[in-house]
Order: C-alpha cells, then structure tokens, then sequence
DNA sequence: TTGAAAGCGTTACCAC
DNA sequence: GTGGTAACGCTTTCAA
C-alpha cells in the first residue's frame, strides 16, 4: 500500500508538502506541485479515507437512518438522498430501523463524530434524550418527513393533505368516507397516517359530517393489513362509498379488498391514496401527490452545505407542496347505492 | 471526546489493558477487567471507529455496489443483506451505479481495503482489470446475481427459467409465444435477461417452434419501455398469445399495454414474468419466482465468514432454486384467436 | 515555500 | 498480567 510517505520520497519533498497539494492548499510553488502530482500519479497514491478521517476529525460519511428503507416511499427518498450526495464526497451509510430498539441502538452508536459527519433521519421523531446527545456531541442533524424543536427539516403538511384528499371525495358527493391509517401504537411516534387522519375529519366536521368511529380504522402500515380493514368497512351494514387511505400502499389494498369483494373502483366505490409511489401510476390511483425524491434531495442537499460550508446547521423549515392527481380510482358515487 | 486513555486513567490502568479488555482478549484478571468496565461505564467511553480501523487496517465497512438500487428486485436483494448485517459489526456503505462510468469510478475508488473491507457487487459482472487489482489489493468480493472467474457468487441459473417460463407456456397449448428483454447493448455486461431469452430459444427449438424475429424485443428495462415493446406486439399481424418478459416490471408494462389495447388478461393475452417481485402478487401475475432476499442474504453471510473467519473466501457458486408461481395471467390460448 | 515533527485514538508488540 | 511504546497514514503547526 503506498502512503504520502512514498509520494513524498519519490517527489523528492516532505510528507506536508504533498498534504498541501492533495487538499488544495494555496501555499505551494507551481513545479514543486507538478512534481509531487507526477509522484501520485506515478505510484497511483490514494489517500487512507482512515487515516484522514482520523487526523480530521471526520469521516466523509453520511449516515442515513430510515425505518423499513424497502418501502417504496422510503426508497424513493434514498433515492434523491443518493442523487444529491453523487457528486460530494461523501458516503452514504445506511441504517435500517425496523424496532424501536433497533433505533436506539443506531442513535446510541451515531452519537459521535467519527461513525458519520452528519445524520440525516426519515420519517422517524428521534427521542429526545438521543437529540441531545447527538447535539451535545456536534452531530448535524436533518430531519425528512418529521419535526423536533430545533431541528431543521424537510416535511409537508400533512395534515392539509388529509383535508385534500377528503375535499376531493366531497366535491365529488361522497358523504360516506372512510379512513384507513397507521396503528397510532407502532412505537415509532410516526405521525404522518394521524396528520393526515386530523385533516380528514376536519373537513368531514366542517362539512356537517359525523366522523363514524366505524368507519376509521387503524392497522400496520401493510398492503395485506389494509386490505384486511378495508374489508371490514366493506362488510359494514352502511357500507362507506369512498376511503381515503393514509399510504398508496394502503389504497392499494383497499383496492384488491373491493376486488375480492366483488365491488368495481370507482363505479362502486372511490379510492384515494396519499405518496404517488411508482406503483400508483401503473394502477391508476387517485392519490395526493408528495414530493418523496426532492425530500430526500432537498434534506441531503442542507446538510452537504452545512457540512461543506461549515456553517452550523439552520433550524428551518422547509415545506414542501402537496398535490392532487386525479386518477382512475375517484368518481361520484352510484345514487343510492348502499349496501 | 473521551478516549481509551482516559479510560486508562480513571482505572488506573495502561491503555494497552483496556484495549484488551475492550476486544475480549484473555490476558487480563477479573478484577482489572471489572475496573476497566466500571470506567467505561462511568465515562460512557465508546471507541473510535476510525483510529480503531487505521490501526487494524479494516474499517468495519462493507461495500454493496448495485445497478439502479431503487428496482424493486434490487431493494429485496439489499434486504437480504442489511438483514444479515443485522448482528454483525458491519456498516453497509452504499454504492448505487446508473452508468458505466459512474461504476469504474466506484471500483476505483474501492480498489483498497480501507475503503471497505469487503465488496458485494450485485447483478453486475465487473470488469476485468478492476476485478484483477481488486483481487491484488486483497479486497474480498462477492458477486450475486452475477458471474465472473475465480470470484466466488450467488446465482441462480436464468437459462433454466427462461426454460421453466416458456414451458409453462407451452404446456398451456401456445405456440405464437413472444420475448420482452432488456436491450442487449445496456453497457454493463448483465447477462440475465440474455439468458433468459436464451432458454425461451432453447424450448421453442425443442418444440418444434421457428422462433420468429418480431417476436423477440428488447429494450430499456422500465414498464413504460416493456409497454411500447408489448404494443408492437400486440399490433403484429399475428398477434402472439402470450409473452413472456424478462421480468417483472417489464411483465406488468405487458400487462398496462393489454390493458390499453383492449385485451383481456389472460383470456386474449397470457403473460409470464421472471422475479416474483412485491408488485407480483398484487397484480396477480405468473412468475418464475427467484429467492432474492436470500440472494442477499447469502451473498453478505458469505462474504462476512470470511471477513470474521480470516479465512480466504472461496470462489464457490451457490445456486439458489427457481420455482414457477402460477398466478391468474396465464392460461390456454383461445382457439382461432389470431388478430 | 518548505521540511520536520507533533498529534489524531487504537492496537499490538515487547519488556517486566 | 500489565504498562510503555511504536506503529497506522494523514493533517497541521512551527520554524526555517
């Protein structure tokens, strides 16, 4: 393995000098440069990220914390989490949560400097004893599609995204809507699904509408778990004319529930869901539209600056837009039709 | 930051004992070790990743490069892998590739234990000269979903699922029986989809079956692509009663272009795909179904015995099984039902 | 402008 | 058993 020590004797200089050219430092004459660049590029040298990080005091890395990182939201942030970080030099490190525990061991270990220079968090409140650790220890922090006082973040408002979607069923004559959510107790604090649950019956209230406690439910954040509670609605003596699920992956079990069911989308009943992930195109749902890659770019993006810039972290806000796009799954409902 | 001489000092012992109390090394009494651990304890004292690593020359870093992370078959690969990382000291460092040279500058940069202290390279061949100074630079590697010599990997044989694939079909009563592939010219060298065409080949000959030039397309591995390459088919003056595509992204654009050609599923058009992918289930589709979550798996287990074993990493192919999952997209031809 | 040398926090070897 | 100390490869300060 050939070290700056190496470069340097065959460059015919000091370890130092061939430091300065490596990084770009001003004070270097011209020739001495071109000499020690021939040096590197004779003996292929590349510098020990290790040795750097440890003389440094930082690691080039990124950490990523993000619970069940396969799912399609999930993924689509990493990816403009990846695109922003493809021309830096940074790594990206992953960390995957699937429990709470999971998340406090990944926080526990995250709490220093030398395993990521920044942290960039998913969808998932960090407790606040590990927030003031991580601060305590200088760690940036960014947060994606969650908040934490004095924390910067990327989120949109969710909860204007439930009165989206709701209204949406409304104009259309629904006056039977149903929800379909996240379990409140996953452990995580997640609180997109019940954001999104507070917008829904705020309009449903100030419509008139009684929000039936039968016609929300709750269950695990899974096609098969929302397929289960949307059967449940449909078997109801009043069956609901519309849902509005809190996820697409959600509305898409609501869609293969109203087929098992026997029921057409939208003639018998009106979907709508809420991310446009990949697959709600190809299915052609109705769902209000979240910015999943620009979170991931946008929230990457503020803490490459912080980090390159060295200024310290700005605790802002950043919103981004919510909109609905109308698809297949939406139409007025059938006049008089109820189960 | 507190550091192993501080440690060291609260117990009043020399760094060297707690560094051998910290890595389970034997010669140290109980009643040292107990003081050593009180101290740690007492400071919260965690080590540092990066000297820790540029004294032992590894960095406790695993390196996952992956084509087009965000495919669904990629993201159930990486599941495999975090899942078997789960327990080990290993951070995952991802390396996602889009581009031919966006992959040499990662085996570039990879090129030296201290970047990584393995490397799973997943569904891309690499090339030789990176492959020959990867191997001299000592950096272990496994490949999955993917060959090259002398380099020990995952696979699964894609010919015989081409075979499985077009059989199934046949067996079914087709004979007019189209392939929808990746386009060969993709500037990575994968080899799956050729493969897989190259079983569909094997049995029609065997059959009896001209394998006709249009019914043989390939293209960009994306849905919108695959429904183009399907439209072009379904256009054809005889139309194929079947296509089988090589995989399941693609098999579902077949699918949305049936669909917008007016044909029913599977009565006007039978489709297989290769994968078996989450979306799969959904949409009802028949499969060749390969295991990629334990492709994952496996390939990063194997990898870790040998990195925890110190043992050299034998160069072994492991063949993971196929299995045909027959779901509501195919069945016998229509008789007569020629376009 | 440059070289020498002192860290950075661990591990591992060598005495004791 | 245990402490001291030399690596590990880089950056940076201090003189010159």
């Amino acid at each position: 393995m050939v070290t700056i020590a190496d470069v340097a004797a065959t460059a015919g200089v000091g370890a130092g000098t061939v430091s300065r050219v490596l990084n770009d430092r001003p004070k270097v004459s011209p020739s001495t440069r071109a000499r020690v660049l021939a040096a590197i590029e004779e003996l292929e040298y590349r510098p020990n990220p290790l040795a750097r990080g440890l003389s440094l005091g930082r690691c080039q890395t990124l950490g990523v914390v993000v619970p069940f990182f396969t799912h399609a939201s999930a993924v689509e942030r990493l990816r403009g989490i990846v695109a922003a970080l493809r021309d830096s030099r940074y790594d990206l490190v992953l960390f995957n949560v699937e429990s709470p525990v999971h998340r406090d061991e990944h926080f526990e270990a995250l709490t220093r400097r030398d395993r990521a220079d920044g942290l960039l968090v998913l969808s998932l409140p960090p407790p606040p004893d590990h927030l003031a650790r991580l601060r305590a220890a200088g760690v940036p922090i960014v947060l994606v599609d969650a908040t934490a006082p004095g924390v910067p973040c990327v989120v949109t408002d969710d909860v204007e995204g439930g009165r989206i979607a709701t209204r949406h069923l409304l104009s259309l004559g629904h006056r039977d809507i149903a929800f379909i959510g996240d379990s409140t107790a996953n452990g995580f604090g997640f609180t997109s699904s019940a954001r999104r649950e507070e917008g829904y019956g705020q309009v449903l209230r100030a419509a008139g509408i009684r929000v039936r406690r039968s016609y929300v439910r709750h269950g695990a954040h899974e096609r098969d778990v929302a397929a289960r509670l949307a059967g449940q609605l449909l078997r109801l003596r009043v069956r609901p004319t519309a849902v509005f699920a809190s996820s697409d992956v959600q509305a898409t079990g609501v869609l293969a529930a109203a087929r098992s069911h026997g029921l057409r989308v939208p003639e018998d009943l009106s979907v709508v869901g809420f991310d446009d992930i990949e697959i709600s195109a190809y299915a052609g749902l109705t769902t209000v539209r979240q910015p999943l890659f620009d979170s991931g770019y946008l929230g990457a993006r503020h803490l490459l600056d912080a980090l390159e810039g060295g200024t310290p972290i700005m605790a802002a806000e950043h919103h981004l837009p919510l909109e609905l796009v109308v698809r297949l799954t939406t139409t007025k409902p059938r006049s008089g039709a109820r189960g």
